[in-house]
DNA sequence: ACGATTATTGCGTTCTT
DNA sequence: AAGAAAACAATAATCGT
């Protein structure tokens, strides 16, 4: 089941340790004012390099009070605000974090990932950081492949391709850097289920939810000897759509080629998976 | 579209150094 | 223990039907 965004996790590593609700919203307090219910400030986030907190230095004319300022003293904040910005990302690792940040919430909005998501990806690429996992590999590789990564420990249905069409980088690389996290920091992202990949594929076809239905079960009640070991996912999931199209009237065929496209695996592989099926049935 | 054959790619194992 | 290499399995490419 994926859950979606009441999970509680690990701020090391990002495991998902408790799936309760929780409110993070602000807690009643004010009598008087309405418009004002909340009991703290700007909740942390990890999602940006500085976890929201930074102080920012103001460009008002006047004091706390409504006094103006003198000249001397607008002079002095005028070069305090500009110290103050060079001391934030004063060092490399945190000009990187920020962009990397960045990086990481461009590609989450894109996605359409929830804050949970968001927020677990940018702990990743920390955790990343502090690990010295960047040494040789670029701030945005190691950003995109914590952004999946993220939506695998979730068992989300975003593929790499997905998160690699957003980027401009080479897809190995985004690979590698999802793999290095995998294998550093021991991910727990539970391996691809076939099914998974049925409602983006159905959709994408425009298949009836009939169908959908038919092959989930197909998937679900094959003994699994009969598929070899380490074969794709989202080629089964294919697979189990061709027999399920076959056997059901009233519905379109699809053409292999254009199944082949959508899944992202040749139309070789879809007749494997799709006489594996049949020959599970038969039997 | 299908089946068969060949090429490629990725990966865990094994052999070296 | 790190790295090279031979070996294997899945997938893609290609061809003929």
């Amino acid at each position: 089941m994926v859950s979606t965004g009441h999970e509680r996790t690990c701020e090391q590593c990002g495991l998902v340790v408790e799936s309760e609700q929780i409110d993070h919203g602000p807690e009643w307090r004010s009598f008087e004012d309405r418009d004002d219910q909340r009991r703290t400030g700007a909740p942390l986030t990890p999602a940006r390099h500085d976890r929201g907190l930074s102080t920012k230095i103001g460009t008002d004319r006047s004091d706390a009070n409504g006094n103006p300022l003198s000249d001397r003293k607008r002079r002095q904040l005028r070069r305090l605000r500009r110290e103050h910005g060079r001391a934030l990302r004063s060092t490399t690792s945190e000009q990187n974090l920020a962009l990397a940040m960045m990086e990481i919430r461009r590609l989450t909005a894109a996605l359409g990932l929830g804050n949970d998501l968001r927020n677990q990806a940018a702990r990743l690429f920390r955790r990343a950081q502090s690990e010295e996992l960047l040494k040789g590999r670029s701030v945005e590789a190691i950003a995109a492949g914590a952004v999946y990564g993220a939506c695998r420990c979730h068992g989300r249905p975003e593929t790499l391709a997905d998160v690699n069409q957003l980027t401009q980088i080479d897809r190995s690389r985004v690979k590698n850097g999802y793999q290095v996290l995998n294998r550093e920091l021991g991910l727990p992202a539970p391996p691809r289920e076939p099914d998974t990949f049925l409602p983006a594929i159905c959709s994408e076809l425009g298949l009836d939810a009939s169908v959908e239905r038919r092959a989930r079960q197909l998937i679900d009640t094959a003994p699994t000897a009969r598929v070899p070991h380490g074969a794709n996912p989202a080629g089964i999931a294919g697979g189990a759509l061709l027999v399920a199209i076959s056997e059901m009237c009233g519905v379109a065929e699809i053409p292999q080629t254009e199944m082949s496209d959508v899944v992202g695996v040749s139309a070789n592989t879809l007749r494997a998976r799709r006489d594996e099926f049949r020959s599970i049935e038969s039997a």
